[in-house]
DNA sequence: TAAAATTAATTAAACGTTTGTTTAATTCAA
DNA sequence: TTGAATTAAACAAACGTTTAATTAATTTTA
């Protein structure tokens, strides 16, 4: 039902290495001479395989985004029961999720701007709203239990979130920068990384508790 | 000195109408005739008044973020002293600027996370020390008075505040698609900007104040 | 002021590359 | 021996830029 893919090694294989190149330099800025110089095969491989650039990119899309939602899925149906800790799983996970495919997801942060409709639209907010519906439930319980405020636009709450870490990641080498900074030390990488979630978790802990007084 | 631009009113026609086909269609997928096209104008004179279509999206680029520096700037002089109120007149400029600037904003937004060095990667730089200048600048006044608690990190609070918004933007249509509201609708879309507006305000005024009993 | 000279603006056409894709021949594996 | 995988070469179309000729505007000169 589309979802099957059926790719084999090779597919997969120039999947992940056109995925770095269209990282690097952008979808419409790669060539397919690009890519086949980077997976080390024809030209004529990715016409064969995947029928077009454009598919290639929609295969690319559909493998990542499906792989993506099953990832929340997991989150949905774990067993943490406090709100607060559900919340900072949630940004834990997304954190993680984005420096395990840095490159898709850059690909993704710079695609979906011009998207209007079609496959990749489609494929986007499908997960966007898997998204939405995850946070919703976490909301939802500590609303349930009265220790989240009850004026919450989880749409909003989606924005501010995601916006964070999606420009946290779109603007690291600006930040490193502007603390001068090397931006190739892993070690200041991770240490800015619990940074941010740290700063996340503090601030969505302020905004979902306000106005609650504290009765433990 | 590089910002006296000295442009005339073909150029800066050329550079408006450029920078909708490029906010619409991307750097790389708008071709130097498209350009032509939308201006109206012979495909040589591009290369004519700019010298080359990379140099076109520099002057854009230098035009824009200039203008931003400026009103960014207007802000910092303003004599808002409450630093609540500070933070407010802050979220609604950017908000606002944004809005006014739909095409620019678009634009950068999907060129900044590829540049790696360069004129247009200063020029973004720049002008984002100029924002984190203006927060830090509202931060302090507000810790100073003690109403904003001491755990603040300048930086983060600029991801925050600009990826929330930024991300509202770049997401506007998949929001329209989850509410089932339609994108054009103008009446919604003053009535959500409002919404967003308040929601970053609250959000920060919690984040901000958080720890701080109120002795009013 | 009117004609001449000079500079600026505009044009259609052509330039050499590069683009994504296809072809037809060949190699490889079952 | 059949079908899939791989190749170098060729394809037309589109790319950014330049050219050389022409028109429009401005300045200089008489």
């Amino acid at each position: 039902m589309g979802s099957e893919q059926g790719l084999n090694d090779k597919q997969l294989w120039i999947m992940k290495q056109s995925l770095e190149v269209f990282a690097e330099k952008g979808f419409d800025a790669t060539s397919v001479r690009d890519i086949a110089q980077r997976a080390d095969v024809n030209v004529a491989m990715i016409s064969y395989y995947f029928g077009s650039k454009e598919k290639l990119l929609e295969a690319i899309f559909l493998n990542h985004t499906n792989n993506m939602k099953n990832k929340i899925g997991a989150i949905i149906h774990s067993r943490v029961h406090d709100p607060l800790q559900k919340v900072d799983l949630l940004i834990d996970t997304y954190v993680d999720a984005i420096v395990e495919n840095r490159s898709f997801h850059l690909l993704m942060m710079r695609e979906q701007v011009l998207l209007k409709d079609g496959l990749l639209y489609n494929y986007i907010r499908d997960m966007k709203q898997h998204n939405r519906t995850l946070i919703e439930v976490a909301v939802k319980a500590g609303q349930k239990s009265g220790i989240f405020q009850k004026n919450i636009d989880v749409s909003f709450l989606a924005i501010t979130l995601i916006g964070s870490i999606n420009h946290f990641f779109s603007n690291y080498k600006y930040l490193c920068d502007a603390k001068a900074v090397p931006a190739e030390g892993d070690a200041y990488q991770a240490e800015v990384l619990e940074k941010l979630k740290n700063h996340l978790k503090v601030m969505y802990k302020a905004f979902l508790t306000y106005g609650i007084t504290n009765k433990k």
